[in-house]
RNA sequence: UGGGGAGUAGCCAAGCGGUAAGGCACCGGGUUUUGGUCCCGGCACUCGAGGGUUCAAAUCCUUCCUCCCCAGCCA
């Protein structure tokens, strides 16, 4: 992709900005990157987003890119999101070199940094309460005014900090704060707090602290230990982008440029921590990687592959503009993958009963199916074929309507690889008026699907033989939301009266091929005519389960329910 | 009302003074042993609005409008 000059074919503003950088030779044309979490969640697919475009650039030119954790406040982290975020991001396909890196692994050198600015007389120790410290902010239209504190002298900050780090003064009782402008117009330069006093342990360096230092201080000098060139984030820290630069200049340390891009957001769904925290703690979904959530684990269990979702991240693009990218391109991205992948199988969803007439009690054959017809390489399989069979109870009508092009009395349709069938009558029961039985003739000359006399059939069915069929729970997954923006609610609702009261439908009587019952969890199938679907991690040789990755397009529900 | 950003099709998004790429969605049509896939065709006389500069403006200047972010000892 990068040519001889070590540019590349620009597709976005950053890369733009990065083959600037190449071309006037700054940072010595290297590039190197980080995705930075706080470990406080699960990673979802606006995270992928950031990965792909920070390891995306980092191969791109060349160079390289950091996992680090953000980890600077030990109250909100936990050691489990961790685990889970490196998983997610190694199985998104991505390798970060090298041993994944903490912030508090510079916790020593951040305090230096700090005792640095003080000595130059550009922190402060303040004694204000959180209450206070808000009041002397100001607001967006007023200034805000110096704390008393704040002309207290180098020697004087020096010695109340250490006591600070010792544990002398109890939480929230001071700070040590930036000394820059009480009056800017940019909120976060009016005396930004560095660090504060909070007696937890933290996950990686236990009691060894009991002052933490904050994100705008951290960040850059995190940043800057890694020789970052290109500190990658999101706009909502653009209004902070003044303060990374002031404290990297006073520090007088290597500088990286933080470039600013706007987050995924997805219709159908919700992308924001606290909502998907919300959704798993009131119990909406059954955990962080429900096959609903947009989690990078919920999707993995969905039946999403890595592929699929760096192909999304490439094509929704990288830009400063808000935006909410429809949900069908991400399900178009999934489709196309597992077309190409995934074997076709048969299995009858809501099965009813099919005798054919004319052929033999008793007797079974196998018939021949391709794999993959997209895939030749996947080869061919047998298929056990009967007198009775299973199809799916909606490929019947009574009474078709126009275009229906599926089995009625007195039509005749293909059974996928296998015969012609004749429709002679449907059998009801008499209390329910249900089809219980739907009664068939076959031509033996069409064996294969064929007929010599070229007679076309009014479609091609779906079927599972009844004796050999193995019984299997599937469970249909559709989206969250019912609406497009779950946050538009008005007022007094939530997001969360707009879920979908059928974002999982438990089926536990489909009747698939055999062959399917010896899936191993994860495996991708095409059930033909219906949909992909993924072996369930709970999925056994005695209980098979599987679950809907995304249905097939439906050209014939749109046409139904256009005339409707 | 202070500061910082953004407005190109239903949704993303290229475009960087020379006459509106591409993808998704949608609408036609063809192929088809999946109403899938695939293939072909249609989808912005106009770029938030108005003025101006220019032979020429989505691109430059200007005024206005709309939306987003910021007042955590969160990140």
């Amino acid at each position: 992709m990068s040519d001889i000059n070590n540019k590349v074919e620009s597709t976005d503003f950053i890369r733009e900005i990065i083959n600037g950088d190449m071309e006037t030779g700054k940072n010595g044309g290297r590039v190197i990157t980080r995705f930075p979490p706080e470990p406080n969640g699960y990673l979802h697919i606006g995270h992928a987003k950031a990965i792909c475009l920070n390891f995306g650039i980092a191969s791109d030119y060349k160079g390289s890119c950091n996992l680090r954790f953000d980890d600077t406040n030990p109250v909100k982290e936990e050691e489990d999101y961790v685990r889970s975020i490196i998983e997610d991001v190694k199985w998104l396909g991505f390798d970060w070199g090298k041993e994944v890196l903490f912030a508090s692994d510079y916790f020593e050198f951040m305090y230096e940094c700090a005792v640095n600015l003080i000595k130059k007389g550009k922190a402060y120790v303040d004694d204000l309460t959180g209450d206070e410290i808000r009041e002397y902010r100001g607001t967006l239209t007023e200034p805000g005014k110096d704390s008393p504190h704040r002309g207290r002298k180098p020697e004087e900050n020096l010695e109340l900090f250490e006591r600070m780090r010792k544990g002398e003064f109890p939480d929230g009782s001071r700070v040590l704060r930036a000394r820059i402008d009480m009056s800017s117009g940019n909120i976060n330069m009016r005396d930004p707090v560095m660090y504060r006093i909070m007696h937890a342990p933290h996950h990686r360096t236990g009691d060894g602290w009991c002052i933490y230092p904050m994100y705008d201080f951290a960040h850059g000098i995190e940043d800057s230990v890694e020789g970052i060139t290109h500190s990658i984030c999101t706009l909502e820290f653009e209004n902070h982008r003044p303060l990374y630069d002031w404290f990297l200049d006073e520090l007088g340390i290597h500088h990286p440029q933080q470039i600013e891009f706007a987050r995924l957001n997805l219709t159908y769904t919700v992308m924001s921590k606290r909502k998907l925290l919300r959704l798993v703690e009131d119990g909406h979904v059954s955990g962080w990687d429900d096959p609903r959530m947009p989690t990078i684990s919920g999707l993995r269990r969905r039946g999403y592959t890595p592929g699929a979702i760096r192909d999304f991240c490439e094509r929704i693009g990288v830009a400063k503009t808000n935006s909410t990218v429809d949900m069908a391109l991400l399900e178009h991205c999934i489709r196309e993958d597992l077309n190409r992948r995934a074997m076709r199988v048969m299995a009858v969803l809501d099965p009813v009963k099919v005798v054919i007439e004319n052929y033999p009690e008793g007797r079974e054959e196998l018939v021949e199916a391709v794999n993959n017809p997209e895939d030749p390489s996947a080869g061919k399989r047998e298929i056990p074929f009967s007198r009775t069979l299973y199809i799916e109870r909606e490929d019947f009508r009574e009474d078709p309507p126009k275009k229906f092009f599926r089995l009625a009395p007195g039509r005749e349709v293909r059974l996928k690889h296998a015969y012609y069938v004749k429709c002679r009558e449907a059998v009801k029961d008499p209390s329910t008026g249900e089809i219980t039985e739907i009664r068939c003739t076959y031509d033996p000359d069409t064996r294969g699907g064929w007929s010599a006399d070229g007679r076309k059939v009014m479609g091609t069915l779906h079927w599972v033989s009844a004796p050999h069929a193995r019984n299997a729970r599937v469970r249909l997954y559709d989206r969250l939301f019912t609406e497009e923006n779950p946050d538009s609610a008005g007022e007094g609702r939530t997001f969360t009266d707009f879920l979908n009261p059928e974002s999982c439908r438990n089926l536990d009587s489909c009747k698939v091929e055999p062959a399917l019952a010896s899936a191993a969890p994860g495996n991708v199938f095409q059930f033909l005519r219906l949909g992909y679907f993924c072996a369930d991690m709970e999925t056994s040789e005695t209980d098979p389960v599987f679950n809907r990755t995304i249905s097939l397009k439906d050209t014939w529900a749109k046409i139904e329910k256009k005339s409707r």
